[in-house]
DNA sequence: AACTATGCCATACTTTTATATGGCATAGCG
DNA sequence: CGCTATGCCATATAAAAGTATGGCATAGTT
């Protein structure tokens, strides 16, 4: 991805946190008058610079108030120090249950919507596509700090680092685990609760559906 | 608040998802479009019903897509299962240190935002002023799934029900527990780790500042 | 030295968008 | 019954907003 210069970086931060408080993007007027611009035509420079580097959105035809941030010029602004300010927020598909084979067919069992900071999630984010959001279910992750009716942030993945907690599925069903590997009996799900026991994908088959990123409580 | 009607409220749906998905509201163009309408004029009297009832922010003069919901419309729409889907979103100071006094002051000691759902919080919305974030420190409320590191929804307030999660100011620092009344020697902070001892109010005094409503964590 | 990107200005033009009027049919209410 | 809100149509007008040109100065690059 290409550089912004100061300029350029200052209208970025001003369209974000414009879009943050009125809930629309700002004209071009609007930028000229942040900006301290007598013309309009600096403020059209400025744009088709942000849009020729890959930071707004090229809008299909002509239409008010559509210079949107592109999902890329979110990562890039993500977790940065010289914004004290994070509007860029994605919204994930809540799945009222866990997603078998293709995410895409899964989301129309959506449930719901979270929306939730991206300075929330790891860095680089995860592709977007790839994010979903899950109830926790049991007590069996109490140790690690996951109550019955938590919100897990999961993005899909076939596979993932020892010791990070996972959504597999497990006898048809879906289960949230440590995973774990031993040097003799392999790869395994860890309960982090000692009432539970672990599963050892020798005895009964696992398959690792997604890694969680995160986690939402509400609590009343 | 007045009630909507049935084309109302399919309009003002489509106007929550279209922001969601571009960023900006719809024109009313785009409105008649979706609703099926030949005429401007259609779109118009939906709107301008809309704002009469208060679903609708009043725009100060002409200006494009500012066909914005109110604060008060989007509490009404919050956890409502008509709507399967929740663009609605709030943003929370994170505050770097304990808000001393008047949570205004202390919001100069933001170190960044957080923004969630609306429907992650407790139904009624508390007022917007009074929810800020802040960052866990330490192990003594693990048995609450609370852990260091996580980020506290915290609705500012100086009292809180029993049994009920709270910050509160002990001895110059913040300090989250668990608020509990005992018959003989009345309120008390309850750690919820066993290495950690009860804080009486009649030893040492406290404060309630607020009272933790929610949680995310980021898990890497 | 020629070239390009940046960062501004000024003005004209076109499209988009909101607003204003007026009309018609239906349903509910006092 | 008259009255009002709703839910649509059609058309005209005004304001807002995007686009197009052209110009100028500076800085860096080839």
């Amino acid at each position: 991805m290409e550089k912004m210069t100061a300029t350029q970086l200052k209208a970025l931060t001003f369209i974000r946190t414009s879009m943050d408080s009125t809930g629309s993007a700002p004209t071009l007027r609007e930028i000229c008058q942040f900006m301290g611009y007598s013309a309009v035509g600096s403020a059209q420079d400025l744009i088709s610079a942000l849009r020729r580097k890959g930071f707004l959105e090229e809008p299909s035809k002509q239409s008010a108030r559509s210079n949107v941030p592109t999902i890329a010029a979110r990562d890039l602004f993500f977790g940065d120090s010289r914004v004290d300010d994070d509007p860029f927020s994605i919204s994930l598909p809540c799945l009222g249950s866990v997603p078998a084979g293709d995410l895409i067919e899964a989301v129309e069992d959506r449930v719901g919507t979270l929306r939730m900071s991206a300075s929330m999630l790891p860095k680089p984010l995860p592709p977007r596509e790839s994010l979903f959001a899950l109830k926790a279910k049991g007590e069996s992750m109490i140790g690690a700090g996951i109550l019955d009716g938590d919100w897990l942030v999961v993005s899909s993945q076939p596979t993932a680092p020892v010791n990070s907690i996972v959504v597999a599925r497990f006898e048809g069903d879906a289960t949230v685990k440590r995973l774990m590997k031993d040097k003799s009996r392999g790869w395994y799900l860890k309960p982090e609760n000692p009432d539970f026991k672990p599963i050892y994908a020798e005895d009964r088959a696992f398959e690792v559906i997604g890694r969680v990123i995160g986690l939402q409580r509400a609590m009343n």
